[in-house]
DNA sequence: ACCTGAACACCGTTCAAGT
DNA sequence: ACCTGAACACCGTTCAAGT
């Protein structure tokens, strides 16, 4: 009943590391916490539970994060690390918003969550600036600078995390209307209600209105972008 | 050390109510949690907290909502309550929407933690319905109707929400930009990345660009609404 | 009819003790 | 160097018991 050493898995003449050698890594832990993520959606990211996921104590994961906020911000830039865009550089500048908020939209879309840490938890990652910052290259390329470049630049994130925002909350709380309330409104609001609910029901609405969004942001970019080349 | 029984405060002749007398009630409950937001909007509503603040029970709670999820829609409810929108009948469409808009982003900076309620935890409320038609009444009068209507409404409402929402999230949790960061960026992006922070450093962004923001909702409106017309 | 306390399964975090 | 367990202060919720 000696309790039998575990094998070092050092080639012969490393030294070997002192002290206690490590269950899990950095690395684990914050893959964990996002398989868990991919897994539902809507679990949250707890310490406990990444704790039990690996078999460990969750004490063990203040050896590798100072807290959890410091877990979350490297969730964070991990999950940002998969967002890659790269856009022909012949294409003319609606063309690459476009894309670029497509592939933005595709990535936010597989990470539902990142939205919620990005925008609510405050953990702006430098990958996001990098990605964020690509638009205002592209802008500044259209013809704008200074300020109506920084303004364009916030608008353009605005128009399209906020589209990317209410498709995502609403696929993850469907709103689902309650006829009795619908019943107590007053025409013309009811017919209005009707109608709209029946296009939000409609098939492929949610690709539908993100191009609808898209084609208004753009238009009203061209409109900043035209009055400021003619000065 | 008999103990006395509370005196009944109901008029001679009224018959007394059976059973134990009530230590709060359900507007008592859903007051406190307003207050407690108020006071501190990053708290959060726990009914624990509630609790600890009437001097009850936690488990009293529970003879007024089934649940936390029936007390937070009780809350959406009492707060959207306060919000109320007269627009001027003569004002023309784009002056109604602008109306609204400010009347709502008021509304939304005193309860910052309604976004969430709404957005995230999916309790819409009869009130916030009837005021999120409103847009459409104005666009239907401006002469927008069928999917036409029911697309530029939700264009209108992401459009708006999505400003008022990056407002509350950069006031909530004030992005600090890590100067280690921003040198690790490479020309031209560093340079975007100083004037965009120098921008928002800057007395009042926040109504330049809502305004901003609002100017080009507008816009884009505009143009759907023009090209209706001339159909 | 309404309130209470004990109990349960969670949560993040500190501190002291183990290997 | 890294892991563990006990402890603390939270959280929502069920159930049985009190008034």
């Amino acid at each position: 009943m000696t309790p039998i050493s575990s094998p070092d898995p050092r080639p012969a003449g490393e030294k070997r590391a002192p002290g206690r050698p490590p269950k899990t890594s950095r690395e684990a832990i914050v893959a964990c916490a996002i398989a868990i993520l991919e897994k539902e959606p809507r679990a949250g990211i707890s310490l406990n539970r990444i704790a039990r996921e690996i078999e460990i104590a969750p004490m063990a994961i203040y050896n590798y994060f100072a807290n959890r906020d410091e877990l979350l911000q490297a969730v964070t830039e991990r999950m940002m690390a998969g967002l890659v865009f790269n856009a022909d550089p012949a294409a003319p500048w609606q063309d690459k918003v476009s894309a670029w908020a497509e592939t933005v939209r595709a990535h936010f879309q597989r990470y539902p969550h990142l939205i919620h840490l990005l925008t609510w938890e405050g953990h702006a990652s430098t990958a996001w600036l990098k990605h964020a910052l690509l638009i205002t290259e592209l802008l500044a390329d259209a013809g704008l600078h200074g300020r109506a470049l920084s303004r364009a630049t916030l608008w353009t994130w605005n128009s399209i995390m906020g589209a990317i925002n209410s498709e995502l909350s609403e696929q993850e709380t469907p709103r689902t209307l309650d006829d009795n309330d619908v019943a107590q409104l007053e025409e013309p609001l009811r017919g209005h209600m009707k109608a709209l609910h029946d296009f939000t029901k409609s098939g492929r609405h949610h690709d539908d209105m993100f191009q609808y969004n898209l084609e208004r942001t753009l238009e009203a970019l061209a409109g900043v972008i035209e009055r400021e080349r003619s000065r």
